[in-house]
DNA sequence: AAATGATTTTAGGTTCAACTAAATATCAAT
DNA sequence: ATTGATATTTAGTTGAACCTAAAATCATTT
């Protein structure tokens, strides 16, 4: 059986990848809160497991079969997560912290159950799509809204998860999944953006900006 | 923070309290699955950490502290029990092996909107009392079905919720909570009984009489 | 090609929660 | 009061998953 640990470290190497990063000591060491040697201690033990391929110096990648465990772990996190949205009325802001740990100790039933309990779901709350129980995760394309010019018309695909107070606030923004979203203005020198929801404008950080991705329509 | 271990423990130590049973080595051991030793480094750093009271070769008892962390737990995992059934259609002999993962992960938030979107129930589908959240557990008296005798009408309040597979059997025999059952025949030897619910009669050993918990009506 | 700075690994601990085997205490029965 | 069975504790290990400090490797610049 594989531990919450385990489980942590595998999701951390599959996102870097996703992003087209390097799996890297020091990226993961970063991403997981702890001293780069535990993560070569760690990845040595993945190594082994056969859930990753590693050779000293040149950073991880996923075999398959880490690959297969990622999206598992992701997909319960993201069932959780549009529950907890769905079933017990949490924001968006509040779901990723339970969802983290609930992930890890959710059996094949009860993965089953949410599943049918919600209508079998393409996405969670935050745009991110589920991955299917056979291993399978469609991605659409899509890019930041700081890449945007003025200008621009968009909506709203997808919003990170991975900081509570950036999507609180988007929400007080108005900026939801399939938002509208026009841009009005960009600051050269910082990135950061004015642009229309609605019947308001808002003004945008780069940060924030960076955070939310979209689609032109 | 407290880790799952540590929580077993405690809820392994309240329960037998509540039957009345010394918490000695060996029984913790036998509840556990662990070895004996185990349970003696265990109690040693319970101990320290003020969660009982322990006295070399003399068994443990929870103090205040100890109680209130074991109803927290007791509280969680009822929760979740009673949730599993009544928003994900869990059979009442499915519930507890997950419950048991669950209540080590639950969120003082998570706690409260499950209570919330239950109606604050009082019992979970095993007729057990779910403690508030101020630590209160009401506790009715009921006694087992295995005690009585031929003739006897009673009302189903409890059943041990420890083995699925006898939880199945129940279910199968008609057995539910305030089910009405009345004892047809009792036998001397092996205390196996012949009861009727509803119109059928069926026969329940003594392992099974032992686990359902009435009261007579 | 050598030096320098950053990254990564190794070496050697720590804590937690288990284990086995051996020693010791308790308790009931002579 | 001694003995023997049973229960409990101690002593010494193990494996995860972390840590710090030191050594090794890599990458880049001179
Ligand atoms: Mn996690
Ligand atoms: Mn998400
Ligand atoms: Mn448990
Ligand atoms: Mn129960």
């Amino acid at each position: 059986m594989s531990t919450i640990s385990t489980e942590d470290y595998i999701k951390a190497i599959y996102k870097l990848e996703v992003r087209g990063e390097k799996a890297t000591t020091s990226a993961l060491a970063s991403q997981l809160g702890v001293a780069d040697a535990s993560i070569t201690d760690m990845i040595k033990k993945l190594s082994d497991k056969g859930l990753l391929h590693y050779e000293r110096y040149q950073g991880v990648e996923l075999t398959q079969q880490g690959v297969k465990m990622a999206l598992g772990i992701l997909r319960r996190h993201r069932l959780w997560e549009m529950f907890l949205v769905e079933f017990l009325a949490y924001s968006w802001d509040k779901v990723h912290d339970e969802a983290e740990r609930l992930e890890h100790v959710t059996s094949a039933e009860l993965e089953h159950a949410i599943d049918t309990a919600l209508g079998h779901p393409t996405g969670d709350p935050h745009g991110d799509e589920i991955p299917t129980v056979d291993g399978k995760l469609p991605n659409r394309s899509c890019t930041a809204l700081a890449a945007h010019e003025a200008g621009d018309v968009v909506r709203v695909l997808r919003v990170s998860d991975e900081d509570s107070a950036i999507l609180q606030h988007a929400a007080s923004l108005g900026v939801a999944l399939n938002s509208r979203i026009t841009v009005k203005q960009k600051m050269p020198f910082d990135g950061s953006l004015t642009i229309k929801i609605g019947k308001k404008e808002h003004f945008v950080s780069r940060q924030v900006a960076d955070s939310i991705f979209v689609e032109r329509v």
